[in-house]
DNA sequence: TTGTAGGCGTTATCAG
DNA sequence: CTGATAACGCCTACAA
């Protein structure tokens, strides 16, 4: 390897001279600097992250915490373009990404100290259990953080709208005229519980009394259980003329149960996802669905992010909500 | 930061002592250790990373390279699979992961100094274009590089298994009688070429004749591509009683076509995907698909790194080849 | 069994 | 403008 003591040798000058000028501090002459990067870029001089950031107390690395119980944390879309979305904005910022885990070997670690041990400046929080306690260590601790989709005191928080993209949904298909509207919803969290609350804000603006009959559980990304709960829908009596589903993918399920029972889409019944995954304008009709923007937010999440790192004194936990767009798809009917 | 020499201030012995007794050598006494245990709990103590590899020259520290021109690398999901195969790989043996990429902040650096600078002791190198001049420098260089779906001379390969995969897909399909099988196959790649000659091999096999207007190109994981060759296909004068697509995602694509022509699967064409990603389980019928095994593709890659980040001599380049299963569907009729 | 001293590669301070 | 020196936190001969 390559060293600042072999370039300061080779060009007879000392280490700091050397290290100024790849710095290109001001107050190292023109030749020289120039003779010495010459001779850097000649060996391949590169420097050593570690002897520089032991020194500087700087990494350059921001850590990101994606865990999964149901392991579909990356096989979701929605999560998969964020963390491209995370990882480009931190390369052209200059930051490295590592993923922080539990267990780093043997040694089991918290989030927390695994971070710490890394060097991480700041970790960006997405799809993890958030009541886990662990998590709770992290964002409380020093480290700035960023949570995505979930609200914390302490920590920045980069939402989805999901009041928006409930609304438009709704109000988009109650322009269609549709009134037995079902709402297939994924499992209890934050995010599940503002689209509940904005479908019910909306009906109500509209004076629409909700039948508690058409609100069915299932989970995100489950097909399965949406597909069940599109069977019960389908055997009301007053049956529904349209579903809006958890998200794209667990439309699949309904779509299966539909078309099953010699239903179409959208003579028959109309249905709406959640996501805009690649999926859902692959489909024909296409399906009408809300977009979020995945990249974005993992974008302002790094700029946060690192705004925090760089400038603390100027930074205060925010609130940022990302909005989405409704994409129309050919999947609802106007009645 | 709580550093050795706390601790060691704290517990009145020196830092090597402390040092020591924290990694577990045997030159000191039960109490002594006990006794700084303790400590370093109480006082939260976490080793500094940079500080230790740039003692031990090593980072415990994995690059990976996940580029993709069409940026649709990590949404397909035979490599966000991977992904956190290969996470989950490396956090068990106690090694982290870094994204490996060309530009880092202004400064432009090559893939091989990213790494370098980064500490990365090896590198795993999958979903990009191999031919790239600076991944080849990468793989050529001194550090240990393990690519995926592709093979170079110097360095361990891990090929998901694309000629069992496409004989398995033939082989079933001739069994169910089909003989005018069509083909829409991906982009030139080495991936695309072997399964096509395995394709051609397995009709050669059982004397059947290739009907080359039944060969069709697409791009992977473009549903759009393989709609259109489906219109193709379905236009001939001697249609296809089976077609056989790139992946399953791009499936969906024809499927559309299929449907709209008011055909319906499998009863009037057959079809096969490849991949065996969630979604091609969610169809219904199930689509008949090659599951590619990338968990172990993932998997395998970070062991065989890691052995020759550990035993650089007992290492020499290998091709290991990871066979995936034919999920049989309901997407091919008996004929 | 414990402690001392030196150095990994870099940057920062301050003197020349 | 340049260089000597110390220090970041850790590990490891080697000495005691």
């Amino acid at each position: 390897m390559v060293t600042l003591k072999d370039i300061s040798e080779f060009c007879g000058v000392s280490k700091s001279t050397v290290s100024k000028a790849l710095n290109g501090q001001s107050d190292i002459s023109k030749e020289t600097t120039e003779r010495i990067r010459e001779a850097a870029q000649k060996f391949g001089y590169l420097p050593n992250a570690a002897a520089r950031s032991l020194k500087t107390n700087k990494t350059l690395n921001l850590g990101v915490l994606f865990v999964d119980k149901t392991s579909s944390g990356l096989r979701h879309e929605y999560f998969s373009g964020m963390l491209e979305s995370i990882k480009s904005a931190a390369e052209s910022r200059g930051y490295d990404i590592t993923f922080i885990s539990r267990n780093l070997g043997e040694r089991k670690m918290s989030f927390y100290e695994h971070a710490k041990y890394r060097g991480c400046e700041g970790v960006v929080i997405a799809s993890v259990d958030f009541t886990d306690s662990d998590v709770i260590k992290l964002v409380n601790s020093e480290i700035p953080t960023v949570t995505i989709d979930y609200v914390y005191d302490r920590s920045t928080a980069i939402l989805s709208n999901n009041l928006d993209g409930m609304e438009q949904i709704a109000e988009y298909v109650f322009a269609k005229g549709h009134r037995r509207v079902a709402v297939i919803h994924g499992e209890n969290t934050s995010v599940t519980q503002k689209r509940l609350a904005s479908f019910r804000n909306t009906c109500n603006k509209i004076g629409l009394e909700i039948d508690e009959d058409l609100i069915k559980e299932a989970h995100y990304h489950d097909p399965k259980l949406s597909a069940m709960a599109t069977k019960e829908l389908l055997d009301l009596e007053n049956r529904p003329t349209c579903i809006i589903y958890p998200d794209d993918f667990s439309y699949i399920g309904g779509m299966n149960v539909i078309e099953h029972r010699g239903f179409r889409v959208p003579e028959d019944i109309s249905v709406v996802g959640y996501d805009g995954i690649l999926l859902s304008q692959m489909l024909r009709p296409k399906l009408t669905t809300y977009k979020q923007d995945s990249e974005e937010i993992g974008k302002m999440a790094v700029e946060k992010l690192i705004a925090e790192i760089e400038e603390p004194r100027l930074s205060v936990p925010e609130i940022i909500t990302v909005t989405g767009k409704l994409l129309e798809g050919g999947t609802v009917k106007e009645i």
